[in-house]
RNA sequence: GGUGACGUGGCCGAGUGGUCAGGCAGAGGCCUGCAAAGCCUCCUACGGCGGUUCGAAUCCGCCCGUCACCUCCA
């Protein structure tokens, strides 16, 4: 059958529109990456969840894909209007916080680097084909800002260099933001640049020979406005028009709407055809906030360490979560719909991934014994990925396709034999599921990262001692030992080892704890 | 105040005019020495008020509520 159409919510346009890349089957997207001050948090990877899954959505379509996803390492100001010398940036704050950590900001940036694109690999989220840093396209920003000037898109002033928004049309198209008046209006009490001929106009570069990260420019020594590294580095490895643009909710204004601004002055045109937004998560029905003790990195949930300040006390001695039941939780809400995380829905994810889990190594089981038989899976399986994709397809409803692979485990757990022929389709489906949801195995090499451990005993010396525990309890269950049986179990239960007595001999796994 | 999004059962969340979403929790049952896990059954909602229609959670209007952005937070 041919693929469902590929649909995404516009945010421009505020409708669903079946997705045409410029390039035939050819999506070309750029992503907006983090700033590198601190852990990324859970709601940042939600929005780089939807990339991830536009991504497979496309492969799953047959289409290539070519992924720009930016590092803005640079440090910008807490306030764009705040040009003044002492104006501090979030880096550099985040510098003063741990200068102990810290040989100076650039160290700060290449550790916060690290620490994301490990989350992102045990996030299961595929790599981009190009992962650019704001400080490694300074000179490109620069000819940028000279070209913007040179043109008259753009003014300097003693402070720095402004971009001049009523020299493009539509400023504002994006967000809806596009009365001048109510800007002035709305303007928070900050230090403004008297010299600003409009107060929607933003800075493209900012004269600061003290900013911890200088560069040298025409206008003397300071740093690059923060829109203009996302037009730049987009347009140097997507070209001047490209298909599609992702990033959080926050972004729409200013961010989005300066970056179109300048592209138009910079091409003659909107480089972009379609945006796409993903909409703030909720923790526990409220706004995740340090100060109530509900923000989550997505270290504090996978990897806790103890003796780091980062992580909230409420969670410090939890975590050990697999990173993919954290992946499949943020999968339960749609990206364009609010959603509320909760440990709730972590815990009764990990159970769901361990389905899958399971049920693959039935299949691999099932494949080795390969017995003679027919293959009832295939064409209920063959269905269930069809509703997954179509889901996928339309506007990643990820909800609905969760749903249709769950059913389709369910398939798999329903049946009392299976087939080297039914294996093969479920290993066929499990591989598609994956590929399409990535919620059964990670793909990336990294080491998964370590559940706590606090057994002094290695991985295998511990099963080892669990088995043999085990065996003891065996025996007093065949000597009707009850009392002592289960004096073993709750033993092993409190030890965070769940047993369940299957008709061919007892089982263990670690529980999941939250 | 401006801009944009969203309101579905105890909870999370599908569903865009008429037939079951699904999951979690809960209740009962099967299985089990007892559990756990799994399976079966049950629980049936659409913020409010109008309107359109033979028929609305679904379309329209108004109201209420929640969230986000309004110069650097995904």
């Amino acid at each position: 059958m041919s693929p469902p159409t590929f649909r995404l919510y516009n945010t421009l346009t505020h409708e669903t529109e079946p997705v045409e890349p410029i390039e035939d089957e050819h999506l070309r997207f750029y992503s907006c990456g983090p700033t590198v001050y601190t852990y990324a948090h859970i709601g940042n990877f939600r929005s780089f969840l939807t990339a991830d899954l536009i991504r497979r959505t496309a492969e799953a379509i047959g289409w290539d894909v070519t992924n720009v996803s930016n590092i803005t390492d640079v440090g910008h100001l807490t306030q764009d209007d705040l040009v003044d010398p002492g104006g501090e940036d979030k880096m550099q704050q985040a510098l003063e916080r741990e200068g102990e950590r810290f040989a100076n900001i650039y160290d700060l940036a290449r550790h916060y680097t690290d620490a994301f694109l490990k989350d992102w690999r045990a996030l299961n989220l595929r790599e981009p084909e190009v992962r650019p840093r704001a400080t490694e396209h300074v000179t490109d920003q620069l000819e940028a800002v000279i070209e913007l000037v040179e043109t008259g898109h753009a003014y300097t002033t003693d402070k720095g260099v402004y971009f001049r928004v009523d020299s493009v049309e539509d400023y504002g198209q994006l967000s809806g933001n596009t009365e001048s008046e109510q800007l002035r209006a709305t303007e928070r009490d900050t230090v403004d640049d008297p010299e600003k001929k409009d107060p929607r106009d933003f800075a493209l570069w900012k004269h600061d020979p003290d900013h911890l990260m200088h560069w040298h420019s025409p206008w003397g020594w300071g740093f690059p406005g923060w829109h203009i590294e996302c037009s730049v580095m987009g347009m140097r490895y997507l070209g001047e028009k490209f298909d599609l643009h992702t990033g959080g909710e926050d972004l729409i204004f200013p961010h989005h709407d300066c970056e179109i601004a300048q592209n138009k002055a910079l091409t003659g045109g909107p480089a972009v055809n379609y945006w796409v937004h993903t909409r703030f998560l909720q923790v526990e029905g409220e706004k995740m906030s340090k100060s109530k003790g509900n923000f989550y990195t997505v270290r504090d949930l996978i990897a806790p360490a103890p003796d780091d300040d980062h992580v909230p006390a409420p969670i410090r001695t939890q975590g050990g979560v697999d990173p993919l039941a954290l992946r499949y939780t943020l999968l339960q809400g749609q990206y364009r719909k609010p959603f509320n995380f909760t440990l709730d829905t972590l815990r009764t994810a990990a159970r769901h991934v361990q389905r899958f889990r399971d049920a693959s190594d039935r299949v691999d089981e099932a494949i080795e014994a390969d017995v003679d038989g027919p293959d009832p899976l295939g064409p209920k399986l063959g269905d269930c990925y069809d509703r997954m994709l179509a889901a996928m397809c339309d506007d990643l409803n990820t909800p609905a396709a969760t749903a249709a692979a769950l059913e389709g485990v369910r398939h798999i757990e329903d049946a009392d034999t299976l087939s080297g022929a039914a294996a093969h389709s479920a290993r066929f489906w499990l591989d598609r599921t994956n590929d399409l949801l990535g919620i059964i195995e990670s793909e990336t090499e990294d080491e998964p990262p370590a559940k706590e451990d606090t057994s002094p005993l290695s991985g295998s010396q511990f099963a080892t001692s669990v088995d043999a525990v085990l065996q003891d309890r065996e025996d007093a269950r065949a000597n009707g030992e009850y009392a002592r049986a289960d004096a073993i179990r709750d033993t092993l239960e409190a030890l965070g080892i769940e047993v369940m007595d299957r008709p061919e001999g007892p089982e263990w796994r670690r529980k999941v704890e939250l």
